[in-house]
DNA sequence: ATAAAGATCATT
DNA sequence: ATGATCTTTATG
């Protein structure tokens, strides 16, 4: 079943950062059903994090949709050609977000290889925040989008991730926000083969 | 108005 | 290692 907004309102986004592992990211976009399994994600915090576009809650008109109440989608435009896709969370005003880094395919996979130029079945189809975003047709586009609509949601399908099998540790490409950079916001599914390649 | 940097990926 | 590629943001 879908997840309902008091998931996300949830004031610690390190913990729905680790709570979204094993749920299932879901987008019907032009009518076509895609689907995956979260295995990777990394938690930002608008009021301390230096990481976070939203830092000392930075209002622009890019981290506007941060500052809603959790259960939207935060997709940004990252290096010219990637749409990075970000679950909003914690209540109105307080811009928190979980990166969405990898997913392990479940529904759709046809779909993805074509959206992804791919011809066979490879780890790479869905790991790395850019990976997943082509391969589920996530575009800025969506960004505002409602996390319990037709066209983005997020499933529990009551897969079970054990504390034990949660591997924390330092964000990827956050190397300007210092000590911040430090953080161990970044969590994946242990020995998941899923997972975007840097420890 | 202009410039610099960026929560990345694929290729060499 | 390096290039692609263009939005967002800061500065003048």
């Amino acid at each position: 079943m879908k997840l309902k907004e008091d998931f996300y309102t949830r004031p610690d986004v390190e913990q729905v950062s680790k709570d979204l592992l094993g749920k299932v990211l879901c987008t019907r976009i032009n009518g076509i059903l895609t689907s995956g399994k979260i295995v990777e994600t990394e938690a930002y915090c608008g009021a301390t994090d230096r990481a976070c576009h939203a830092y000392q809650h930075r209002r622009t008109k890019r981290t506007e949709v941060m500052f809603q109440k959790g259960g939207v989608a935060y997709v940004y435009l990252c290096y010219g050609i990637h749409h990075l896709f970000n679950v909003v969370t914690n209540c109105k005003d307080l811009a928190d977000a979980v990166l969405i880094r990898a997913v392990e395919p479940l529904e759709g996979e046809e779909e993805m290889l074509q959206r992804r130029n791919m011809k066979k079945l490879a780890y790479r189809l869905t790991a790395g925040p850019g990976s997943v975003s082509q391969a589920l047709g996530i575009l800025t586009r969506h960004k505002g989008t409602r996390l319990d609509g037709e066209l983005i949601w997020l499933e529990d399908r009551n897969i079970q991730v054990q504390e034990k099998d949660i591997l924390s540790g330092a964000r990827i490409g956050v190397a300007y926000a210092e000590e911040d950079a430090l953080l161990p916001w970044r969590f994946r599914i242990k020995d998941n083969p899923w997972c975007s390649k840097p420890q």
